[in-house]
DNA sequence: GAGCTGCATGGTG
DNA sequence: GCACCATGCAGCT
């Protein structure tokens, strides 16, 4: 493969030049991010590096601009003055002509997101890191770039050194233009020391790694392993260990992508023999090998147990791989996952000797060495001999290194917090998803508490998002939905507390930035991301910091502790509620299905308030709080939207899954009863076994909708003395069998439920209906509860003229 | 029965 | 709907 140049004209004043008529986003104060991308071969892999190339080469561009694809990127098509967010992986790949923008919704309104969430439901969450950019105003540079030239001309058989040297060694971020308080120098030096997720070198495979594997190597650690080394470091990829990775089994599955990209290609699946080295020096020798596996591969390194027991991992620690260059040597760090409920991470790099060796710079931190302020206080451990001068500088620089992207506060204005819930958010995020590793049922998890105080947290982080100051959106309409669009990125506000006083009242409080006291303000104010005394125009007599506080350290304190309450009250409440109001998302969503336009017949408020999105408040106008859960009561069942078109999809998967489960019950026990009734015709010597095959094929029956209709016939008589907790229990009508039920009934459930006026059909399983059905299918204990079920049931019982509605018992 | 191997399954994005 | 991947598990040693 040949390398070529792109020219590629980053533009960043909202005018795309030589893209005529193409967009007319943003104008010439806009600061949208316009990247015209001239190639034939242009695909997410492309565009990532040339993000990265702009981080490299403009200071000014935001430098999370290449993780924009991960949610929030939206993609102006050249024909179309119509903002879409669109998958850029996807479209990008087919588009050999683009311009793409990012583009902020108004951040107090969430519905970006949800439109999101919507249209490609992989894509749940906002990015903080685009929020925490600033694109800069104005720039416009030619870029060297490896690839194929638009005309097919070679434009340059030599890569540019400049391309050379980002493939050496990763591009470092340019420090945020942020709403942070962080000057520019310190900025710099924390910044480059976050530990930012970057797209790792180029592999060989075309898909681009996913951001989750890309790896999380600090600035700081760059430039001290490889600075002043012959040899460079390139991270390749890292992986969360998982509990099977981590186990005994001594296989670690690597992540197909990046197996295919950084590791020797095999065709057999017996793989080959790998040789790694570890962070202290030990060489190891894995069998790298694939599973096939559902058309695919599956890479697993075979062999791992001595090296991950050498390096004390666990589930939930992160190996890294890693390259040295020249020479391809493959290397492995590890980085320790927090535990409990500090904060610490064990940092673990590879660092390469003066003399060429391999040596270990291990950073541990431990419970006694919880965060001050933001940063992390870092144990520095060394192997013998492999200590340099850079260990040092590292160590010191650790202290804020493991500070994730999540740069919430600065040390630098000497304001600081003590309050431990301005902890950063992702930093939180993090230690949540590790945390949940390890376990059988990590995703299930994901639904308990932990993703409370997860949603919690996105909530906070919502809170201290501000609109872009003097600025208006533009309205655009996507689907009968209006977003408002921000030419200029969210910032982050400041931080404030919010009390309630015994009267009722409740306050905000704000701490100047300067000297630390704190403000009391107008509960509705929302502050700047800086703020001080002197900005506080609703106290005059404390505009100034030097006017005393207003509240002793005493009530500073009960003040914080009112601050915590108020915030663990309201997550009780939400999770009250939750657990309250909120059915599984699969029940709501197979209930909607089911429900479609009729729900409002039931009583149930048609709309109502939700607690589905982070950003809702009484009295919540948006699309989201005016659309009860799962949309009931908003679209008609023959609605072919995304979300209902998804809810039906959904609700079809559920049913059949729930018939597959049921039917394969159903056979175990029908066999079972098929055995018993063989033991009793033999101990008898009566024939049951019409009523067993009735058994089997009323199974039948009830999953093809039927069975409801088995309660009755014209003929028969039912024995309505039917003790549903008695399993001795038998059908005792003279020449009746189930099996003879099911032609001659001809009245529908319901008929026969208003023949008992107390029937509850929901409440009151032990009903001659209930046993009936449990005799039918012919199983003594199984859970009527059962969805597909009961769904069964339900719709066959409030099926009227077609349409669903609620039982109206007599 | 324990451990290993190769594949299958199911949840998730 | 599909690919990925965490993990389960049957069959084998």
């Amino acid at each position: 493969m040949h390398s070529h140049s792109y020219s590629m004209k980053i533009q960043t004043d909202g005018t795309p030049k030589g893209f005529g008529g193409s967009s007319d986003v943003g104008d010439s104060q806009s600061t949208i991010v316009q990247a015209r991308v001239v190639g034939d071969s242009v695909d997410e892999g492309r565009l990532m590096q040339l993000c990265k190339i702009m981080e490299a080469n403009e200071p000014n561009i935001l430098p999370c601009f290449h993780r924009a694809e991960i949610n929030a990127f939206s993609q102006t098509k050249q024909d179309e003055n119509v903002h879409q967010m669109g998958d850029i992986g996807r479209e990008f790949s087919s588009v050999t002509q683009s311009i793409g923008s990012l583009t902020y919704s108004k951040p107090d309104n969430n519905r970006t997101a949800l439109e999101v969430k919507d249209r490609h439901e992989s894509h749940l969450q906002p990015s903080l890191n685009m929020i925490l950019g600033t694109p800069s105003r104005t720039s416009s540079f030619v870029l060297p770039f490896s690839g194929t030239a638009v005309d097919g001309r070679e434009q340059s058989k030599t890569p540019s050194p400049s391309f050379e040297q980002h493939r050496a060694r990763p591009i470092l971020p340019k420090p945020f233009k942020s709403g942070l308080n962080v000057s520019s120098e310190t900025n710099k030096g924390v910044l480059n020391q976050m530990r930012i997720a970057r797209p790792p070198g180029e592999g060989r495979g075309k898909s681009q790694l996913l951001p989750r594997y890309w790896p999380r190597i600090t600035d700081q650690e760059l430039e001290q392993l490889s600075g002043d080394l012959n040899s460079s470091i390139v991270p390749l990829f890292e992986k969360v260990l998982s509990a099977s990775d981590a186990g005994r089994i001594g296989r670690l599955v690597l992540p197909k992508a990046c197996a295919e990209a950084y590791f020797p290609p095999i065709s057999q699946s017996e793989g080959l023999p790998l040789r790694i080295q570890d962070v202290k020096g030990n060489e190891w020798t894995f069998q790298f090998r694939f599973w096939p596996n559902n058309n695919s591969r599956m890479y697993v390194l075979e062999g791992v147990t001595p090296c991950m027991q050498s390096m004390q991992l666990q589930a939930g620690d992160t190996v890294t791989f890693s390259r040295i260059d020249p020479g391809g040597k493959l290397v492995m760090g590890y980085r320790k996952a927090s535990n409990n409920e500090d904060v610490q991470e064990v940092q673990a790099q590879t660092s390469i000797l003066p003399n060429g060796t391999l040596g270990e710079t291990s950073f541990s931190g431990g419970t006694e060495n919880l965060p001050t302020g933001n940063g992390y206080s870092g144990h520095l451990q060394t192997n013998k001999g492999s200590k340099d001068s850079r260990v040092d500088s590292m160590s010191e620089h650790l202290h804020l290194a493991d500070g994730d992207i999540g740069v919430h506060k600065s040390e630098t204005n000497g304001c600081r917090t003590n309050e431990d819930s301005l902890q950063p958010p992702v930093l939180k995020l993090e230690k949540k998803r590790t945390r949940n590793i390890g376990s059988k049922s990590k995703r299930l998890l994901m639904h308990s508490e932990d993703v409370l105080e997860l949603r919690l947290t996105w909530e906070e982080a919502q809170d201290l998002l501000r609109p872009p100051p003097s600025v208006k959106p533009s309205i655009v309409t996507i689907e009968d939905q209006d977003f408002e669009e921000y030419d200029e990125p969210p910032v982050f506000g400041k931080r404030t507390i919010f009390i309630s006083r015994p009267s009722g009242g409740q306050e905000q409080w704000a701490q100047c930035d300067d000297c630390s006291k704190w403000r009391k303000l107008p509960v509705e104010v929302l502050l700047p991301p800086k703020w001080t005394c002197s900005d506080n125009a609703w106290d005059s007599s404390r505009c100034s910091c030097s006017a005393p506080e207003e509240v002793s350290l005493k009530e500073l304190e009960n003040l914080l502790r009112s601050s915590k309450d108020l915030k663990k009250r309201r997550t009780t409440e939400n999770r009250k509620t939750a657990s309250e109001h909120e059915p599984s998302g699969l029940d709501a969503l197979a209930r909607a299905a089911v429900l479609g336009d009729n729900v409002g017949d039931t009583g149930e408020p048609s709309v109502g308030a939700t607690t589905k999105h982070p950003r809702h408040r009484p009295g919540c106008t948006c699309i989201v709080c005016i659309q009860p859960p799962s949309g009931k009561g908003k679209h008609k069942p023959t609605c072919t939207c995304n979300v209902c078109m998804t809810v039906k999809r959904r609700f079809k998967t559920l049913m059949l899954r729930k018939k597959k489960r049921q039917s394969e019950r159903e056979a175990e026990s029908a066999q079972k009863d098929d055995n018993e009734h063989k033991e009793e015709r033999e101990t008898n010597g009566t024939s049951t076994g019409a009523l067993s095959h009735a058994n089997q094929s009323e199974n039948k029956v009830i999953q093809s909708r039927v069975q409801a209709d088995v309660v009755e016939t014209s003929g028969g008589q039912i024995d309505l003395n039917c003790h549903p907790g008695r399993e001795d229990m038998q059908l005792e009508v003279p020449g009746l069998t189930m099996m003879g039920l099911v032609p001659t009934s001809s009245c529908r459930l319901e008929n026969y439920i208003k023949r008992i006026p107390s029937m509850n059909m929901y409440e009151q399983q032990p009903t001659l209906g209930s046993c009936l059905l449990k005799k039918a299918t012919g199983e003594g204990g199984r859970d009527l509860s059962d969805e597909g079920y009961h769904t069964s049931v339900w719709e066959r019982a409030n099926r009227v003229d077609g349409v669903y509605r609620e039982p109206k018992l007599d």
